[in-house]
DNA sequence: CATTTTATCTGACTAAAGTCAGACATCATG
DNA sequence: CATGATGTCTGACTTTAGTCAGATAAAATG
């Protein structure tokens, strides 16, 4: 009764039952759960009716059956694809849109009454967060973003939350050398997020300076995301984007109340120099010849 | 995208997917769920027909197509139950052990998988706990059991782990009064685990004594299960023993290093009493007249 | 012991999901 | 611009799941 695949079974019948629950209440509106699922996706932003279908894994005559029903709902209006007569693009209707909110509204209800469930909320969340990195381990997306975007701002909330809980002194950015996002941006460096779903779980931005090297800076993933080797995931894509603007040289600094990033960092082909600023917070540099 | 309720909803998407893998791998035994699932309850012990109807929610006509197509493929038997002709039990038959080890075999190879997508395996099963008690909170299960057994064995193992951790001086059994396990039985006593499916997530004991009252023990909930009133359901269930035993007064001890604990008591009609035995660790002592 | 209740089974049915082959229009390529 | 590839659609089909109304036999009840 104690060993792990007993526990991940345990868990896998509890969730399988929450699942249930929802494809029931699915079917309270009066429509078989094909025709939701494909409501649902439209509803989410899919509008292609091939990449729906990839997503859904539906077959191509189901597909079409499934949306001529909607059609026939008055909730979905399908159209050519602008660039290529070929395919089909769905977008719902004032009705469909309607519709969908409900099915939004039984989503969120259902994600409201599991939270209700315990009084740890933040526990509860914490764990569900942990769960739903590991399951989406390989579909973790790293995307370029501008390092003003919303992603890029949270994540950089979160970083210097951390930094704040694990110096022994705190935290203030306004000592730190914050970096222009203008240096953070192509073609002078970049910032990639690593999202999960629609949550990003890590960061990290690439500096360009103009002293012969660039900065590796904001290397941060989420708790619930660690142990999936997401860091060096990162790393390695800051580490393409330098090559394909020509950067040669990288640099970085680090603290070592952060112990873990300065073994990444070794095992990764750094090697330690000396202080090369004057950033209070860091007592540890490194350098990459790329 | 912060928001609890994307969280969760995060999750359960994650998670469907995961739960679907499953599905299709059942599949891959050339059999319909249907019929894989009834198989499995079988080989998980539920033999009487009615229950498994009940247990998979299935409808009688259905159900008995179900077992017919079992028993043509030679996996089980039927037959009358023992006290009631009415009712039938199913039992796998070798060719049935044989298959069900091989559904066995995909789940714990699932579970596996799922597992090794995260090197903090720790982490990740607390979580799933953590989870499968909060969805499975309303189908927990208090038991009598005898004090002996493995669930309670397990149980007074977890929780004296846990007084080590939480005393600063340590816990060690043998220096603190161990009940005899005949005091914890039917008429002197009982001993209560709280199951969540399979696994036991909390326990309290009620100690008979020759002094004119009982004794509360042993009250423990996992760090999983807390935050769902657990501790409260085992000290209801704990009194509501007493009562059927014509036990007219309780007493308890407990720490101060174990806040929580005091605070359930006071709440619940127990009122603070000076001390009634030597024990070392205990430094409160409750009476509760029932 | 007659009557009612219960557990299971059978037949007849429907709905939903999924499969497959071919038709058709459009696009990409040499 | 002929040819093959691609994306969608339609028709014909099967499988799976599920429903419902009796039939039957065995308890339970008065």
């Amino acid at each position: 009764m104690l060993d792990p695949v007993s526990r991940v079974r345990r868990f896998n019948r509890a969730v399988t039952s929450a699942v249930g629950a929802l494809d029931t209440s699915f079917l309270g509106r009066g429509r078989p759960l094909g025709a939701a699922r494909v409501l649902n996706a439209i509803g989410h932003g899919r509008s292609d009716v091939a990449e729906i279908r990839d997503y859904l894994a539906l077959d191509s005559g189901l597909m079409s059956r499934l949306l001529r029903s909607l059609e026939d709902e008055g909730l979905i209006e399908t159209a050519a694809h602008e660039d290529d007569a070929r395919r089909r693009v769905a977008k719902l209707t004032r009705a469909g849109r309607r519709e969908f909110a409900a099915y939004e509204a039984l989503s969120n209800a259902q994600a409201e009454g599991l939270l209700a469930q315990h009084s740890q909320r933040e526990a509860l969340l914490a764990a569900m967060d942990l769960i739903a990195s590991a399951l989406t381990r390989e579909r973790v997306a790293l995307d370029e973003v501008d390092p003003r975007s919303e992603q890029a701002r949270y994540c950089l909330g979160e970083y210097y939350a951390e930094l704040g809980r694990r110096f022994s002194q705190g935290f203030d950015v306004s000592l730190s050398r914050d970096p222009d996002a203008k240096d953070m941006r192509r073609p002078r460096g970049t910032f990639i997020v690593a999202m999960s779903d629609t949550l990003p779980i890590g960061c990290v931005g690439l500096k360009g300076t103009d002293h012969g090297y660039a900065e590796i800076k904001r290397l941060w993933v989420a708790p619930a995301a660690r142990g999936l080797r997401l860091g060096r995931r990162l790393m390695d894509a800051a580490e393409d984007a330098a090559r394909e603007l020509g950067i040669g040289l990288l640099r970085l600094d680090t603290n070592s109340a952060l112990p873990e990033a300065g073994q990444l960092y070794r095992s990764t082909g750094w090697r330690e120099i000396p202080r090369f600023n004057d950033d209070p917070y860091p007592d540890l540099f490194f350098e990459k010849r790329l």
